[in-house]
DNA sequence: GCGATCAGTT
DNA sequence: CACAACTGATCGC
């Protein structure tokens, strides 16, 4: 729960995610994601109060969040005063006061924080320094690297502070396994390709409503949104509950899904970085200070504190940090205010303002552009948005960076320097159009969760050893320590395959693994990512699954289940089925239920199970055993 | 009646 | 453990 204040020492002019106090003097608002504790004295009278006698006071927030928040009735008032900003799009915005006319220039930023739809952090730019406040965040390792708008130059910006999610700053919170996401239907109304892959049918076999008293409605055979079974045959359902069990250290693999009761499973997940994300994501960035945004219960500032600080600067080397960007990104410095012919070159419009229209995701834009958009307090309605390059005046440094994504940390093989970052500057990925040999794309974060193996029992390896996600295998490392897959049994096997497709009718009549592949023999619809855009290993897991939220261009086909957070998400299975895929395998695919929905992507880089290992694994599931995959770690863990 | 706060629950 | 949302009681305006 965010204790942040609302303001921070290098621009208090500002404030995000709280509005109530002395929040009410602010000159511009900042909501990083739509949850309750960050909105704080949102449609309070006194704001309300505020609004209608400061004319040119706006609420900044992504374009999903404005959304979000104009679902609710009660925050319609805002609705001409939230001016949505792209994802990846610097955007100077004048903080006026109003009384003396005073004016001061700040660049936002928005970055994706992996929290929820919506959620960013928030980079600002301006005369006092650059600052991070990332409201709450979820990356997984290795994600600030790949953040361009992070880099200048090749090297992370000089970062004076950052203002950081630290609900899990706490080494009992070392690792949280990677994630897995729904909600009413009427908050996507405007964001089609979410809703997309929603539907408010409620006959179909993954539910992700919820009631109060769900628990009773179980016991009266009924779903939470009230279905029940047609014929009187027990409706089969197994809910699953999303709740944070951290891992630490271990040297054994333990369950990310635990089985608590005939029917019923905890998941582990968190929206919530955990500490050791916290720890890579904070001496990645290396400010100079680093302000907790949340004090757990039962701790400290000066605690938390204390944990941070090692991260910070002063602590570290005393030369500016320098961490190549790897194998995803190199850095071409293109400061908008250089001196440099070179880069004169790429800012060679004389205006400060190019006046260019916006460029949709999925398309591309020139490289060497880089995108601003100057949002002037005085034209909000229409605001000065613009993909083209821009000379921002106003700043005392060289603040942005184009970036080319490269394949060797280091290399400067003139072919990677020459490589078209087709959307450089863009909110679009530099990784666009890519082979399938390349980095990962901005659009692939969003697309698919080849890793959800973590909590989707999926029998692959996840990619977390190489630098994504480090959550626990769902099988055991050779230790022969059998963990998860253990707590199924035949009797919950057989339970899904009979009620489960009469109860649902026609729905389970849609639940097609193929005889071939129930047998094993089919392994084809496993692994599909074959023929999907292949993800290298540094590919973090937790990064495609959260932003499975995300608009869709930018996502998705393959989502997996969607949890309502806190409550027990709702599933009925079919026939036949390995419970887990079919617990936790969710197609998108808006016109059917059709085989694709049991098809599970394959990890990255993977190697494809054999048929009999598949056919082993089966039966064992089938019969209820327990699974150890003792000599199968050189073949399934070690690709 | 409404909002804020707190405690408790899910 | 924790989060986030909700409920109900209480208090103050």
């Amino acid at each position: 729960m965010s204790s942040f204040q609302g303001q921070m020492a290098e621009y208090p002019n500002i404030s995000i995610d709280r509005f109530d106090r002395e929040n009410l003097r602010a000159r511009a608002y900042f909501l990083s994601h739509c949850h309750k504790d960050h909105m704080k004295g949102l449609r309070a009278p006194a704001l309300k109060r505020r609004l209608e006698c400061s004319l040119k006071v706006y609420l900044y927030c992504s374009p999903v969040t404005k959304e979000l928040l104009l679902t609710s009735p009660k925050y319609r008032f805002w609705e001409k005063r939230i001016i949505s900003i792209e994802i990846e799009t610097p955007t100077q915005i004048s903080l006026v006061d109003e009384a003396s006319g005073e004016k001061e220039e700040i660049v936002v930023t928005l970055l994706p924080a992996g929290h929820c739809p919506g959620s960013v952090m928030f980079l600002f730019q301006g005369d006092n320094g650059t600052v991070l406040y990332t409201g709450d965040f979820r990356l997984a390792k290795g994600e600030a690297a790949r953040m361009e708008l992070l880099h200048c130059g090749g090297r992370v910006k000089d970062i004076q502070s950052v203002y950081l999610d630290t609900t899990f700053c706490d080494p009992k919170f070392y690792q949280i396994p990677s994630r897995v996401h729904v909600d009413k239907l009427d908050m996507f109304r405007n964001m089609p390709d979410i809703l997309h892959h929603l539907t408010t049918d409620r006959s179909t076999q993954i539910h992700a409503c919820r009631h109060p008293k769900a628990e009773e409605y179980f016991q009266w055979n009924k779903l939470p949104c009230g279905i029940t079974s047609k014929n009187r045959i027990p409706l089969h359902t197994i809910s699953i509950k999303p709740s944070t069990m951290w891992f630490g250290e271990r040297t054994r693999k333990t369950n990310v899904i635990v089985r608590t009761g005939e029917s019923s499973y905890r998941a582990c997940f968190s929206f919530h970085s955990s500490y050791s994300e916290i720890e890579d994501f904070l001496s990645y960035i290396c400010p100079v200070n680093a302000y907790p945004n949340v004090i757990p219960l039962g701790t400290t500032v000066d605690k938390v504190i204390e944990i941070l600080k090692p991260l910070c600067r002063s602590s570290q080397s005393t030369e500016p940090k320098y961490k190549p960007l790897g194998k995803l990104k190199r850095a071409r410095t293109t400061h908008l205010d250089s001196e440099e012919e070179e880069e004169n070159d790429l800012f060679d419009d004389p205006l400060p303002i190019p006046l260019r229209h916006k460029v949709p995701n999925q398309q591309t834009c020139h490289p060497e552009v880089f995108p601003m958009t100057v949002v002037s307090q005085n034209q909000p309605e229409n605001p000065r948005q613009s993909t083209g390059c821009i000379k921002a005046k106003s700043m005392k440094t060289s603040l942005w960076a184009n970036f080319i994504d490269c394949e060797e940390s280091n290399s400067d093989s003139e072919e990677e320097l020459q490589i078209p970052a087709s959307c450089q500057g863009d909110r679009s990925p530099p990784h666009q159009q890519k082979t399938d040999t390349e980095v990962p794309q901005w659009d692939v974060f969003f697309k698919r969760n080849d890793d959800d193996t973590d909590c989707g029992l999926e029998n692959f390896p996840s990619s977390a050893e190489a630098g994504g996600s480090q959550s626990p295998k769902l099988f055991s490392d050779s230790d022969g320590e059998s963990t998860h897959i253990s707590s199924q049994n035949s009797s919950q096997s057989t339970h899904i395959s009979e009620q489960g497709s009469q109860g649902w009718g026609s729905q389970s009549d849609t639940v097609l693994l193929s005889s071939q592949e129930r047998n094993g023999g089919d392994i084809t619809s496993l692994n599909k990512g074959s023929c999907r855009p292949r993800v290298k290993e540094n590919l973090p897991a937790s990064q495609m699954e959260q932003n499975v939220l995300c608009p869709k261009d930018t996502y998705s086909e393959d989502v997996n289940v969607v949890f309502s957070a806190g409550e027990p998400t709702t599933v009925s299975s079919g026939k036949h089925i390995p419970q887990e895929r079919t617990l936790l395998t969710l197609s998108t695919n808006p016109d059917s239920q059709s085989s694709s929905d049991f098809e599970i992507p394959s990890t990255p880089e993977a190697e494809l199970p054999k048929q009999e290992h598949l056919q082993y694994l089966y039966e064992k599931l089938a019969t209820g055993e327990s699974i150890v995959l003792e000599k199968r770690k050189s073949s399934l863990l070690d690709t």
